[in-house]
DNA sequence: CTACAACCCGTAGCCACTACGGGATCAAGG
DNA sequence: CCTTGATCCCGTAGTGGCTACGGGTTGTAG
């Protein structure tokens, strides 16, 4: 056969994904099954490597997989739903706010902290007390 | 016996943690196992309320449980670990840095794309254009 | 036809928890 | 003393988004 598709290998490659992770991607339905070779290798067209590359850019950009999906849905060639797709990257974009926000929090406080530490003057180290003291119950979140 | 100790549940609840992360912490070695009651309680002492509330503080400012362990070690007394606790510090303010870079970057991108749509007058959906346009490879991290 | 790269699949590991289930224990009230 | 109900015990599995491993099969270039 002459034009056959890509291997996943390939795939991934022009992508720019991990292959592993296309068949992770596969697996839970964000990649279709594409067709298979005589013996089983996965065979992929062209507009594989559209959609995986929407993915990834998508998740570039901060969307978890189930907003890809959902966008990935949105944009299908015949669905009218630019206005839902903005208000999905409004809605990402309010809660990157937040994470900067709290991030800038973390950081003025630490900073500060490091800096007190700066000529060794004090008996006990800044940092440390810093990290000893009480604070508003807050809830953590699951990011290092 | 009068002066037994905290409950896990109270331990938990002073230092404004789940009671069930305190069992975790105690399992990864980063809480000491407590002394238990006659039948398997465990019994805490205030000191555990510090610690808890040490590691509590330091996840809310950003650290990983790996340095906890260090910045755990580096504070006991004795320990004139002044600097290296700075340096972590400062090391943590800088990656907090890159990350609220990162974040203010997708925040640009996003923002724009959602307001290109602002009117309906394009053919195709901008933020959808977006997405899936092409990018330089960068590797993506672990948080959505 | 032989090497060897690339693929197949299932499973387990990562971080930092959180949740569940079935049983034991504790403290207070009757 | 006994019951009741809250709390605790432990082990295991699930979360998100992958990544890695291992042992076997297939595809392809020389």
């Amino acid at each position: 056969m002459s034009t056959r598709g890509l291997t996943i290998g390939r795939l991934a490659q022009s992508a720019g994904v991990n292959l592993e992770t296309v068949r992770y991607y596969e697996r839970i339905g964000l990649m279709p099954p594409p067709p298979r070779t005589h013996g089983g290798h996965r065979s992929y067209a062209p507009e594989h490597v559209q959609r995986l590359r929407f993915i990834r850019r998508s998740r570039e950009l901060g969307f978890g997989l189930d907003a890809i999906r959902r966008l990935i849905a949105l944009s299908e060639p015949g669905v009218q739903a630019c206005c839902e797709v903005r208000d999905m990257a409004r809605d990402h974009v309010a809660s990157i706010d937040a994470r900067i926000a709290d991030l800038q929090r973390l950081r003025g406080v630490l900073r500060q902290a490091a800096a007190d530490c700066h000529d060794g003057g004090t008996v006990r180290c800044p940092v440390i007390e810093v990290l000893g003291g009480a604070s508003e119950p807050r809830r953590l979140d699951q990011r290092s």
